[in-house]
DNA sequence: GTTAGCACTCTCTGCCTCTGACTGCTAACA
DNA sequence: TGTTAGCAGTCAGAGGCAGAGAGTGCTAAC
């Protein structure tokens, strides 16, 4: 259904300034933005034709327009065929550039930057792929009859656990353990182990017990019931007036409050860089957007970022932050103090 | 200033309605309750008596009463002084007795075990406090140039974390810089450490280094903050009708986003076991209380978990909740199982 | 000190009207 | 055929008003 370019430019129009306003379009506001001379009974019979279209509707017969979930899908099309802009945000790099790389800790700054970058709220979650590879098992003794596992992969430290070993099995014993296990699991990924894509001869069946439990909590985190969902800024939903109708906050405390649910949901959108669900027909709850990025350290998924936000949402704006925050977790991104410097011309797309 | 026990009385059932309804609470509706024969008149002009001397407040002269926090807070005291009923929380024990100490995900589980127990938001806030006793700090080295620090304390792991190690220092430089830091640090408190109860010599002057980052890591704990603080339920608030104005659940979410804020409200109410604050006098914004108890596992004060809900709060239930949890942390309660196979007489206060 | 009765107050709801904002339609025009 | 000005029509929202209902304070009697 090809649309002539007034309709496009009229219908661009009223979503960014519905986007701003969040009031009904008129026709007489759009005639002052429109730039060349048009008079709004002309609009008045596009507006007409576009919402036969089926991408505006009326709240009633006296009102403006609003754009509907079909109009922003065309918008945010457009924005992404587009050239990307590139709102560089301040903060992110200072973190990352610590290299401290604690993934929760990265992961809280980011979701807080996110946040207050774009005034929506932020959801990151960690995901816990097949895919992730193991560099390293660590088996640290706490006390007797515990230890520590400390799994370490490419992409960083993800998680810690304690497990229960055998006692009275001698000094030696966790040690051995230690560098059977790691023998065991190096430079595996979820999937290989899942997989059972492992020797275990008869020398490493005494410590059985120990392997059992580690492929346990290897098996916990691939399962993806261990996914940690991150949340900044829930209360900037305030500061966009569709929330103060009291059943869109509660709709909206709930899909943040189920941390699977929301997990599942931020990381079900199919292998897509970035992407843009809006309201319904994306399986959005409650009038509600979501647009995700998906990052990675180091060439690895990690996971996703993204903002939840009204449908009514500045897409423009959080594509590019989420966008630039994608490029400087690839590494992609220059410092802004290095291009200073050198005066190096940066090549974009 | 002392009540009249009719005055009591009558007080102790408004409030209960209150908590219940929501609702103004008339004369009638308290002569319904009473159980004794008294006319509606005689309770009108107890309860002008107790609004004259500040118990009550009246919406509007043709409404019932409503309590103040004064009111609240006599009542607390009751229940506090009272014996403590104790209810038994399904699901808490299972999961202490896996015996797997990750801290976070105990502290998880247990903030949704109180939030679905009481049908309110529960907070739980990892306090890092000075008298936390370091029993050992373990460096694992991660890759060359980085180690994770493991720091296992009287009550578990309390925390990792990543440092930069200098390279190329040589094969046994990780393992020996770790027997020197865990011999330097282990038995010592953080307030030890902060008071420079070492004595460092010339030997391990060259991991000097690697101690001002742990010392910096352990600092940044006993600062408070670094204070971990899980919310679970935020949803729950909307099950409570002063929530369904919008301004007071804005407030509530403010309250919670800002996490460092909540944290150091969670933990500035002294040295108490459970204390329970009621609104503004307490320093509580937006009409609302909190409940907050102490919870230590072996002896050490780990943080303190708790409940934030309307004024109007279901006290009796949360403190009983909260008095359990507590006890089960402390390792006091008995498992229920255990409970019923011996048919032990339990004794309590 | 307690109670019944009664007048009084105030909120809440529904109803009405008026105003303002926009539209759709029509007829004239380029 | 597309565009425009003018105009009548529609509807949401605000403001005002009346009636019902709830609950009180007061008074006088017990």
């Amino acid at each position: 259904m090809d649309l002539t370019a007034r309709k496009r430019k009229i219908l661009g129009l009223l979503v960014e300034r519905y986007i701003k306003t969040a009031e009904p379009v008129s026709s007489g506001e759009i005639k002052a933005l429109y730039g060349e001379d048009i008079s709004s009974a002309t609009i008045r019979s596009e507006l007409a034709s576009l919402e036969e279209l089926g991408y505006l509707v009326q709240p009633h017969v006296s009102a403006g327009r609003i754009p509907t979930e079909v109009a922003y899908k065309l918008y945010v099309e457009n924005i992404l065929a587009g050239e990307k802009k590139e709102i560089r945000v301040a903060g992110v790099r200072d973190y990352l550039d610590k290299k401290i790389v604690e993934i929760e800790d990265v992961v809280r700054n980011t979701a807080r930057v996110i946040s207050d970058a774009t005034n929506y709220t932020s959801v990151i979650v960690i995901k816990n792929t097949d895919d992730i590879r193991i560099r390293e098992v660590k088996l640290v003794e706490v006390d007797a009859g515990r230890a520590l596992v400390v799994i370490i992969t490419d992409s960083g430290v993800i998680k810690d656990n304690i497990i229960e070993i055998p006692v009275n099995m001698g000094s030696g014993y966790v040690s051995a353990a230690n560098e059977v296990v790691n023998d065991l699991f190096a430079d595996k990924t979820l999937r290989d182990i899942r997989a059972g894509v492992m020797n275990i001869d008869e020398e490493m069946m005494q410590y059985h017990d120990i392997f059992d439990k580690i492929i346990n909590l290897l098996e916990a985190y691939a399962s993806g019931r261990h996914d940690k969902v991150f949340v900044e800024g829930t209360s900037k939903m305030f500061a966009h007036p569709e929330f103060s109708e009291i059943d869109n906050a509660r709709d909206f405390i709930r899909l943040l409050d189920e941390k699977e649910k929301l997990g599942e949901l931020m990381t079900n959108d199919g292998d897509i860089e970035l992407s843009v669900r809006i309201g319904k027909p994306d399986g959005i709850e409650g009038n509600c957007s979501m647009v995700t990025a998906r990052y990675s350290i180091g060439g690895a998924e990690i996971g996703k970022a993204g903002v939840i936000g009204p449908e009514r949402m500045d897409y423009d704006k959080v594509v590019s932050v989420l966008h630039y925050i994608q490029k400087v977790f690839n590494g992609e991104a220059d410092p802004d103090d290095k291009e200073k410097k050198n005066g190096e011309i940066r090549k974009r797309k």
